[in-house]
DNA sequence: GTATGTGCAAACCTTTTGCACCAAC
DNA sequence: GTTGGTGCAAAAGGTTTGCACATAC
């Protein structure tokens, strides 16, 4: 891996919570953020910043992921046995998740709720104010991975 | 309200149990689940079954939920200050809901998930197993009341 | 008579919070 | 120096479970 210098370091980190104060712990979150394959929970993130460090307690990670939901760079994409899952998302646009239930890579997908959906809801005498979409999968490589075992 | 025998009572409630065995406890909680005008939380179809006869536990209404969530005829439709929202569901097609974030109200949508999205998916290596969908908003009379207020 | 439901309370688990301390700006 | 982050432990809140007892079939 390259070498960064810290101040770098921080700067990446600062873009995941929208400009607040920077701390060694959130540097590592974040840095810890950017590096799990896909969909992960709050203890999952915490087991591997605790993997790559000395030990940060769980409340400083619940309340850096907090700050990064509020940020819009890590998002909500589904539970999992009663747990959050979460994923870094560095698109702005509107969209949704398919979360490989093998691996838990995450992909962007467009939103499907097309015009005449939300017209036909709007014809009924509904307004749609939010909605969430959330699919649930195997992604291309866990398929072929299924399929060879 | 026209009189019913308790035969009936706990026919109609069995349906909704898929065929488990009957208590006393269960039809009350069945009927309470007909009742309520919409989306509800444990807690309160706790309260609903509690206005309407003795004192009920609530792991036993956990209980028979989660008999009715197996057998299909009541559904989860979202979250709503952390606790789970759910619904009666007669439909035994596939489709949606629709929930009213003003009086929790909860109407079918057919699935906005067109063969081409799938499709899409398909193409990209993906195998999508299952999806989530809720669509929340107002509905015709919350709506209009709103506009009146 | 046996398998299943009930009630109660305790356990569980994730997430949040109070508080004293520390560090970034 | 002030504001905000950290650690720890305790609390909160929804949901589940163990166990003794009751009851539907």
């Amino acid at each position: 891996m390259r070498q960064v210098d810290s101040k770098t370091r921080a700067r990446t980190a600062r873009a995941l919570y929208g400009g607040a104060r920077m701390s060694a712990q959130r540097v590592l979150i974040a840095e810890s953020v950017l590096v799990m394959p896909g969909a992960f929970t709050a203890e999952d993130l915490h087991r591997t910043v605790a993997d790559r460090s000395t030990h940060i307690g769980l409340a400083t990670v619940y309340r850096a992921l907090g700050a990064m939901l509020s940020a819009g760079t890590v998002v909500a994409v589904g539970e999992r046995d009663g747990s959050a899952l979460l994923a870094y998302c560095n698109r702005n646009d509107h969209h949704h998740h398919l979360v490989c239930t093998a691996c838990g890579s995450v992909l962007g997908i467009e939103c499907p709720l097309e015009e005449a959906v939300l017209q036909a809801a709007e014809d009924a005498g509904h307004l749609v104010t939010s909605h969430e979409i959330t699919l649930y999968g195997l992604c291309a490589d866990c398929r072929t991975r299924d399929r060879d075992a």
